[in-house]
DNA sequence: ATAAATGCAAACGCTTTGCGAGTGC
DNA sequence: GCACTCGCAAAGCGTTTGCATTTAT
């Protein structure tokens, strides 16, 4: 099952998984598959360092290949999800810091808005 | 009931508020009162645009006073949160919007660390 | 008497876990 | 036989809703 949620991942269709989009995909390539097996083997590759957990908001855990940090945004009309290259909050951070005072060690951005397709669509 | 949450909300004891944690002041202040009708005060206020619902990435739902736009910190280790003055991110949308071709219209940022006083009990 | 507010209990969406059955070594 | 994996069912957790009762007007 984990080789099957990692074959999935590598076919990257999508930047973010769902476990339920996880489970679909690996449905359609075992012919069945447990919900419970799927969120496992993703626990496992979680543990493992192979993926990340990523929260986009709607209150669902998503998953992306844990390469580098970036951001995300997320389209509010089909869920799409791309990467921001490069991080945008760096420098943010020691600002932050001094504001605060609080001892900042992670941040969690999630931008929303239109990808360009549904972008595309609405201006019709 | 509204008033009693309302109350809540203007004595400023915390910035965000998550519903179980209203809940208890206002079983304080009112003797008794149940979980929903909490639930159903936030919702009106939320409506109304009195209050602003956030999200921390703990799975919880918090309300904040809902003033001008500006991010959060929210402490590891006891969960406090303060407001980071200012947006960090203005600028950062366009450069977003240019990479990764979406249209940005809102964004969600939490910062995690450690607030002044659990860094310093810490570092003992 | 009528309408609004409240409490209670249950439904819901998603995540997480216990356990028994199946599989391979 | 033993360890491991998987499916099934159910437990959790927080949010949300239906309904009956209380409260206020």
């Amino acid at each position: 099952m984990t080789d099957a949620v990692r074959t999935v991942f590598e076919g990257q269709a999508r930047h973010a998984w769902s476990i339920d989009q996880l489970h679909e995909v690996v449905c359609g390539a075992l012919g069945a598959a447990d919900y419970s097996s799927v969120f496992r083997a993703v626990t496992v590759m979680e543990r493992e360092g192979a993926i990340r957990r990523i929260d986009l908001g709607d209150g669902k855990a998503y998953y992306e290949v844990g390469e580098d940090h970036h951001e995300h945004v997320r389209c509010d009309s089909c869920g799409r999800v791309a990467e921001v290259p490069g991080c945008v909050l760096d420098d943010a951070t020691s600002g932050v810091q001094k504001s605060t005072g609080y001892v900042v060690t992670s941040h969690q951005l999630v931008f929303g808005g239109l990808c360009p397709r549904c972008a595309k669509r609405r201006s019709r």
